[in-house]
DNA sequence: ATTGCCGGGGT
DNA sequence: ACCCCGGCAAT
């Protein structure tokens, strides 16, 4: 791990005056991490080092766009973890209205002294280990009695250390579905990832993190002929906010490329409480009145069941292989048109050229209701965390999209 | 073409 | 357990 401070230089002048002129802080992961993790991943490793030092750099870029826009008392700085979810909540109720949010930093480099010292120490995050990517991960293990408030808010959840086996907790064991009732209903989770542009009198909101970037880049950066110019540092300075499909609309004014945005009717937000233990499938359906006309009602990131899919089986082995031919055919039941699939005998020559033969009669027809199985997983509807962050910030995806299994970051 | 992710493989 | 990827369905 080491560390180098170096001056933001490449500003454009008039960008300098509408940034307070500071001195970063960038670490970098260089031989911890390339060590272990880095060898691994032999073929990428050129781009991944890069990337890295970038993401890192662009952490830190929100850490400090955070840190220098508030006043903290300065005694603040070891409990944060504690309340952490309090000053998160607060903090982006207000990032929602002002544009710069907050948050109490590690390093607060001091913003009317042009000078701009910083102490030399922040030790990255010794005591919690793991980034920061949820707030269950290091803080909660400690008050399993207390409930934080089921309403909160999760904002640029991106304070973590690259590398590290944080995302093991990343989306740690919440176990705590709401409804999940026998049937296979999905959660309506639905909540959309925007990122936010922090630099001032420009509240742009895109829905991808490679959009901001591209947009600051333009637009503030000036870097206009480069399109993808990725050298490990550039200066970003974004925030992501997550808030539910409905009560949408405010403050997104100027959004670009946002996706149509469903208008579901205020179906029930889902509020998953932060106990650890998920007890019984007693729903303790908590389920508060939508607020009316609230701001935009940022979801707490909890979810992350287990392991990838704790759906019940959805999934048949090789029932897709033969949906074009004839052994398959849809049912509509109420809603969702399913199609379900015959179980073939004989996969290799299930309905040949010319032989109409197909003694083999459906026995599906016959279970009707409930038909355990049969239908393909819907698809989940949504963008994970490929097209949210895009391939060129992988290492900002859950792990579950890491390893191209169900992503646990957004759940449908 | 891209995205989500199951199944299966490697360590 | 962690990690990766072929391949497929849906988009
Ligand atoms: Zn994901």
């Amino acid at each position: 791990m080491t560390f180098h401070a170096f001056q933001q230089e490449d500003v454009k002048s008039d960008i300098s005056r509408k940034l307070p002129d500071q001195q970063f802080l960038l670490f970098t992961t260089k031989e911890e991490d390339l060590k272990t993790a880095e060898t691994k991943k032999l073929n990428r490793a050129h781009e991944h080092e890069k990337e890295n030092t970038r993401s890192v750099c662009l952490l830190e870029q929100k850490r400090k766009v955070v840190s220098s826009n508030i006043d903290v008392p300065p005694a603040r700085k070891s409990l944060e973890e504690l309340d952490m979810d309090k000053v998160t909540a607060a903090m982006v109720l207000t990032s929602l209205s002002t544009s710069p949010l907050v948050r109490s930093p590690p390093v607060r480099p001091n913003e009317s002294l042009n000078g701009s010292w910083k102490e030399g120490g922040f030790v990255p995050s010794s005591t919690s280990s793991s980034g920061y990517w949820s707030w269950n991960a290091p803080s909660d293990q400690s008050n399993p009695s207390t409930p934080s408030p089921p309403l909160s808010a999760d904002s640029f959840k991106a304070f973590r250390t690259p590398s590290q086996a944080d995302d093991g907790i990343d989306e740690g064991e919440a176990s705590n579905l709401l409804f999940d009732e026998p049937i296979p209903r999905k959660r309506k989770n639905s909540m959309k990832v925007m990122f936010k542009c922090l630099w001032k009198n420009c509240g742009k909101v895109l829905s991808t993190a490679a959009g901001i970037q591209k947009h600051i880049r333009t637009v503030h950066l000036g870097r206009v002929g480069e399109s993808d110019y990725s050298d490990g540092e550039e200066d970003f300075y974004y925030t992501e906010i997550r808030l539910n499909t409905d009560s949408v609309a405010d403050g997104l004014s100027s959004l670009s490329p946002v996706s149509p945005s469903l208008a579901s009717p205020p179906s029930f937000p889902t509020q998953d409480t932060i106990r650890p233990e998920t007890s019984c499938a007693k729903s303790e359906t908590k389920v508060m009145t939508p607020l009316s006309r609230s701001a935009p009602t940022n979801l707490y990131l909890v979810h992350t069941d287990h392991a990838y899919q704790a759906t019940p089986p959805v999934n048949i082995p090789g029932s897709a292989k033969f949906t074009p031919n004839g052994s398959s055919f849809s049912i509509s039941w109420q809603s969702p048109p399913v199609t379900f699939t015959g179980i073939p005998v004989s996969p290799t020559h299930n309905r040949a050229a010319g032989s109409g033969e197909q003694k083999q009669t459906h026995t599906v027809l016959s279970s009707p209701p409930r038909a355990a199985f049969g239908l393909r997983k819907p698809r989940g509807e949504g963008k994970k965390c490929r097209k949210v962050y895009g391939m060129e910030n992988r290492d900002m995806w859950c792990t579950a999209c890491r390893w191209k299994k169900a992503c646990q970051r957004f759940i449908d």
